[in-house]
DNA sequence: TGATTTAATTTGAAATTCAAAAAAAATAAT
DNA sequence: ATTATTTTTTTTGAATTTCAAATTAAATCA
């Protein structure tokens, strides 16, 4: 054993000319022929064979320049090429405790109808959590006045431990039991293709596709919401480690034998910034006078309220910390940011990135660029229509080369 | 800008046929065509065809079946196949303060011979240093009685920052200047080409192609000696950063305002677990009464002394610490820790291990196997040489086929 | 000795890619 | 208005790589 894992898959990831040009004009939203080959190193020659052959079966077309003349410049005009939207409508969907949001997309990522379904409860059994997905599907392709069975890829994003590779889920708090071959159950009831992956992978194909890592090849993705999360991109790719739980930031440990996290240990991260870390301070030291949430706590501290900024304070300079630490074993480019909740301004200041960069090792190279998104509640389902996106391109273009010509 | 990065080199990366097949049989040191068709999803046809070409240029062969019958089975038996050793001769070099470690393997990675040469200087001009490296090589080489043009490739490795890609030296304690575009000026001494790489990479390189690494995609190697290294392999590559330093896990803070480091800052793991650390904390705590050193230190901890075993046991925790964040953000398969000196047993006990495995994310699956590797003081010389090995595999393939049929 | 099994090789065809030449579509110059 | 120039795109024919299927080779089993 062992001896075949060294090197039997670099074969198939390997991305055919098709794969790239088809990759490439995705990422450019719109570029010439001539531009495919330069970014991509193809000759000019197979990219006409090869756009020619895309655009024959409607994965992409030739933009019609609406302006005639454009800046003035010799030559035959080049002919911008971009993915067709209507050649296939993509769902996303992400499921949390309280609520289900769905998306669908065009097949260039426009939106074309959004749906929030609350949820009763937050935990259920396989059968019923894949009914409650399809009757979300439902009701917000209903909403869009079209028919489910248009739908040509699904992607499912849930928090907890999953391989993607496989659709199977290993542990995930909307479900009662362990060790499901969720994409098996839910194939049953989907019309199309299904990719289920961890929440945080999600948000960084998000980013990679439509975000700010739009053409950067290797970031990481911070998220905070209840817990801490991270995605990793490297070489383009998503990089999920060996047991395919997701990098599992929100756990580093900041401080040895430190405040005590919901996950039974001690020194997390997690413990430190997030929401139920700084409430549990906030009530301690409030003397049992009332229990307060997170935005009156924001709400004192931007007042001047000493005891509420000391707590944001350390959460800030904990958090700047741990982000050091990812730029010291890591190294990217850029490091996203990416959030729905206001409430975690403090997290992301400028203060904070500003320790982050004091804390790493200093070097001629400049350190990784900072950028905080501010994605509403959709960004986590517009991750899994992103993820889908991309496998449903693989696969047509799969096929492309199976049938016919 | 940033268009192309997205896929331009993915193209160049992939490796072609005869290399995967060369890679394969190298990891697996002698192998049969049929099990490097499996391994590498390449048909018999094609695997045949290529390893009659590598046989033809004589970079493998066939290996002649000693034992006349093998484990009884029926069919036509399977003719194993391995790396040529004479084919290439390969140096690899290892700068370090004090000594210039040389070792030349044969092409299967097999010991020549090594040397070492004293320095009187730690730091000096380029080409003072490129004159040192060629004496050092010249001295190893008449040791065994071989000529330095026989030599087709040659590593350095070398503490500091550098871009592997471009032979280029951002920064290195061996040299006093910066920003040097070393591998020019050591190519007009050299005989051959010439591959240089941060030392820390190259111990990963070294596991990789012959330590505890070998058919291991994903790991990562931490090594202690002045200073605290990591190496880091992903998908069978080498994992650079984006500003070529490698992973300076060694200034991942473990303590908010800690210890001070020798790099000006504050909280470093090395603070905790660096030699120098160790002696300054023993020193202070010994009221001035003559320096120790750290042979005496740890003889007075095996010994029971309270002291000195409280100062290793604080070291054990924050090293156990900083373990738990990387496999918390990398989950690797493997974490080999990798070392030349004895002393450090402290740091690589179980009980360290223990802990470690404690503060990582519970999850079903496994934590990720811890393997202490101790090599002599060849280990960082042999990695520079496997670096090589590698490059100059790949120089031999490209150049086959350039030229002739 | 022939049947069976497994490994390796041969052969012809398919797929992919590219260099070089040609064509197309624009502007600039005369 | 015509020709020259420039740039993009397409066509064409050839080289390369890879594989499926058939064949050959080399062993053991009956």
């Amino acid at each position: 054993m062992g001896k075949s894992s060294r090197l039997s898959h670099s074969d198939v990831q390997r991305e055919s000319g098709k794969q790239q040009v088809m990759d490439t004009i995705r990422a450019a939203g719109s570029i010439a022929r001539i531009d495919i080959s330069t970014a991509t190193r193809v000759s000019p020659a197979t990219v006409t064979a090869i756009t020619a052959e895309l655009i024959d079966v409607g994965l992409i077309s030739e933009i019609v320049p609406d302006t005639p003349r454009q800046d003035a410049k010799r030559g035959r005009p080049r002919v911008a090429l971009k993915i067709r939207g209507d050649a296939h409508r993509i769902a996303g969907i992400k499921v949390s405790h309280r609520v289900i949001s769905v998306v669908v997309l065009d097949f260039e990522g426009n939106n074309i109808v959004d749906h929030e379904m609350p949820l009763t409860q937050g935990r259920m059994p396989v059968d019923d959590l894949c009914k409650t997905i399809m009757t979300a599907l439902g009701q917000a392709c209903d909403k869009a006045g079209i028919d489910v069975g248009t739908i040509s890829g699904m992607g499912v994003g849930m928090a907890g431990m999953m391989d993607a590779k496989r659709n199977f889920v290993y542990w995930s708090s909307s479900l009662d039991e362990r060790n499901v071959d969720f994409g098996a159950h839910l194939s049953r009831h989907a019309p199309c293709p299904i990719f289920i992956d961890n929440d945080a992978n999600l948000v960084a194909k998000a980013e990679h596709l439509f975000g700010k890592g739009r053409n950067v090849s290797d970031f990481v993705v911070i998220t905070i919401e209840h817990g801490v999360g991270m995605g990793i991109v490297i070489d383009n790719k998503i990089y999920r480690g060996t047991r395919g739980c997701g990098a599992e930031f929100g756990h580093t440990k900041v401080q040895l034998e430190g405040a005590l996290c919901q996950c039974g240990q001690r020194g997390c991260l997690e413990a430190y910034v997030g929401d139920y870390a700084l409430l549990r301070e906030a009530n301690i030291t409030n003397g049992g006078a009332g229990h307060r949430d997170l935005g009156q706590l924001v709400d004192a501290a931007k007042g001047g309220d000493q005891m509420a900024r000391s707590i944001f304070d350390r959460a800030g300079r904990m958090f700047a910390m741990g982000l050091a630490n990812v730029v010291n074993i890591f190294d990217p480019k850029l490091i996203i940011l990416s959030g729905a909740r206001l409430s975690f301004d403090y997290l992301y200041s400028d203060q904070v990135i500003e320790e982050m960069r004091r804390w790493v090792v200093q070097i001629d190279a400049p350190p990784p660029k900072v950028r905080v998104h501010n994605w509403g509640d959709l960004m986590w389902a517009k991750g899994a229509a992103a993820y889908a996106i991309e496998e449903v391109s693989a696969l047509a273009i799969r096929e492309l080369a199976t049938s016919d010509t």
